[in-house]
Order: structure tokens, then sequence, then C-alpha cells
DNA sequence: ATCGTCACGGTTGAG
DNA sequence: GCCTCAACCGTGACG
């Protein structure tokens, strides 16, 4: 308890909390390093942070922009919601032997999902036993109408549930996205993120729509938006500012704002009191 | 000496 | 309020 709230030291003398992100100072400054050229080695060492880490941060940040931890924890977002399943119920209903496959290109043709939230086939194939087929009764199941349940697998469709939650994809359209997502408001980010985030479930009763700027894939892989570039100037055009803050300021209100709910907004990542500073202000 | 990869033990949060 | 599960984390070791 103590032990964790406090961190454990590593090998090389830094301070880590064991299953969480390291902070967005030492994470960002990593990238800053690397950028200027220093070996992942050199910043291992200097940051006090294991070369694994170093290695798996940069080639994140190589593959998706971004310098930001993934999302922790939860569940994947709820595609069969009420409003699917009534939908599905609709097309059961007007064709009593439609497959799941069809099923799923309908709902794709009709807007009630898009090719990210639509249900796999084996969902569909779920719903229409679990939800649907028991609201009927069991002998008029017929085995011979009920072909979603035998239908052949049509192919790539049975990627669906690859493709809902894919690591990385083409990034969403941005240019539908409110200014409240881009980086000018990093700090107040993880409010707008997990609005952003939770939209899906929030919105079960309504019609199904997965945010136009957000898509699942910026669950996991997160928007590009939170590139170095783009924090280093996250304040807003305008914005006066008497004296830049040092990038550990920023990144400190980043860290405190990062993940909503946590124990550590009001003191640092680690709980340390903050007098004591990440290992490369030291030296 | 360096770096990519992976098992491990841990945390997190939606359902 | 607790539990489960599947996502994530950084470390440390290996090759």
């Amino acid at each position: 308890m103590e032990q964790s709230t406090f961190g454990e030291v590593n090998q090389l003398g830094g301070v880590f909390v064991n299953g969480r992100p390291l902070p967005n100072a030492i994470r960002l400054r990593i990238i800053e390093l690397a950028q200027m050229g220093v070996r992942p080695c050199d910043i291992s060492r200097q940051l006090r942070v294991s070369h694994g880490c170093v290695s798996k941060i940069l080639a994140r940040y190589n593959e998706t922009g971004s310098i930001l931890p993934g999302a922790i924890g939860g569940s994947k977002p709820r595609v069969t919601t009420p409003n699917v399943v009534k939908h599905i119920k609709i097309y059961k209903e007007r064709d009593p032997g439609i497959f799941a496959w069809e099923i799923r290109d309908k709902l794709l043709a009709d807007g009630v999902c898009d090719k990210y939230n639509v249900p796999s086939v084996s969902s569909i194939s779920r719903i229409l036993r679990n939800k649907i087929g028991s609201s009927s009764s069991p002998t008029s199941q017929s085995p011979t109408l009920d072909k979603t349940l035998i239908a052949p697998p049509p192919g790539p469709l049975y990627n669906s549930q690859f493709q809902v939650y894919p690591y990385s994809c083409p990034p969403p359209t941005m240019s539908s996205c409110p200014p409240s997502v881009s980086m000018q408001s990093m700090p107040s980010m993880p409010t707008n993120f997990h609005q952003q985030l939770s939209h899906p479930q929030m919105n079960m009763n309504n019609k199904p729509q997965m945010s136009s700027c957000v898509t699942p894939c910026m669950m996991r892989a997160w928007a590009s938006s939170h590139s170095v570039n783009d924090i280093l100037a996250f304040r807003a055009p305008g914005q006066p500012m008497t004296q830049s803050p040092p990038m550990t300021m920023q990144c400190d209100a980043m860290n405190n704002h990062h993940q909503l709910g946590q124990n550590y907004n009001t003191v640092n990542y680690y709980g340390m009191k903050q007098s004591v500073q990440p290992m490369y202000l030291q030296s």
C-alpha cells in the first residue's frame, strides 16, 4: 500500500509505480531527448527508466505520434446497444430467414452502425439466439428457417471484432472535431476525453453514435494530436503568457489531469510531495 | 554495448 | 459494493 503509493525503485535508481504509466513529463522528455539524437540507452540511464520502457515509448511514438499511455482498464464499448438490437429484431421479423451477415450489412447500409461499431456476425447470431430467439416460443424456432445460426462465414466480415478495435488504424477525420478536442485544451483533456470516450455508452438509449472525431481507434491508439510538437505548444494561440512555463510544469498539469478519478490528481503522479522532482531535473 | 521483445506482477475501470 | 475480465503499465531478463 505505502509501497505502491510512493513507488518502487528500479535498477537504475528511478522511481516507478508498478502497473501505472510513467508521468507524462518523463514520457515527453524521452521523446525530446530522442529527437535531439540521444541514444535510447543514454535516455534510459539519464532518466533512470528501463530501456525496455524507453524502447516501448519511442516505438509507440513512432507508430502513433502519441506520447500518452493507452487507455487503462475498462471494457470495450458495447456495440450491441438497444437500438441495434431493436433493428436486428425488425430485420428478423421482416425476413425470418435472413442471415446474420445480411443483418450486419443492413445495419451498415441503413446507417444504424458504422464500420467501427457494427456488431460481428457472431454477436448478431448471439443476439438473435438470446434476446430475440428467447422472446418467441421455443417450438416456433424452426431450424430450417433460422439460417442465421448456420450461415457460413462471409469471409472478411468475420473480422469485425478486429475492425472495431484495431490497435492502430487510419486516423479519423478531424475536420468535424470541436476545438475542445485539440491540444489547446490539454489541461482539461480528461473531462473531454472521458466524455468522448464514453460517448457510445452514454448514448445507449439513443441512436448509437460514435463521435465523428473520436473513434474506437483513438481509444487504443491515442489521437495524434498528442504529439510532442502539439504538447510543446498546447498553449492556446493568443493566450497571453508572461513567461513560458517550464516544460515540467506543463507536464505536471497534464499529469494531474491525465486520467479522471485517480488518486494522484492533487499531488504528483507518484503521490510524492511536490518537492520531489523527477530524476532528470536533478542533472 | 545496444536494443527489440516478452514474461511477469501489478493497476484500472466498464460491465 | 463487490467481482470479473481484459485492457494497460514498467521492469527486468534474455538473445
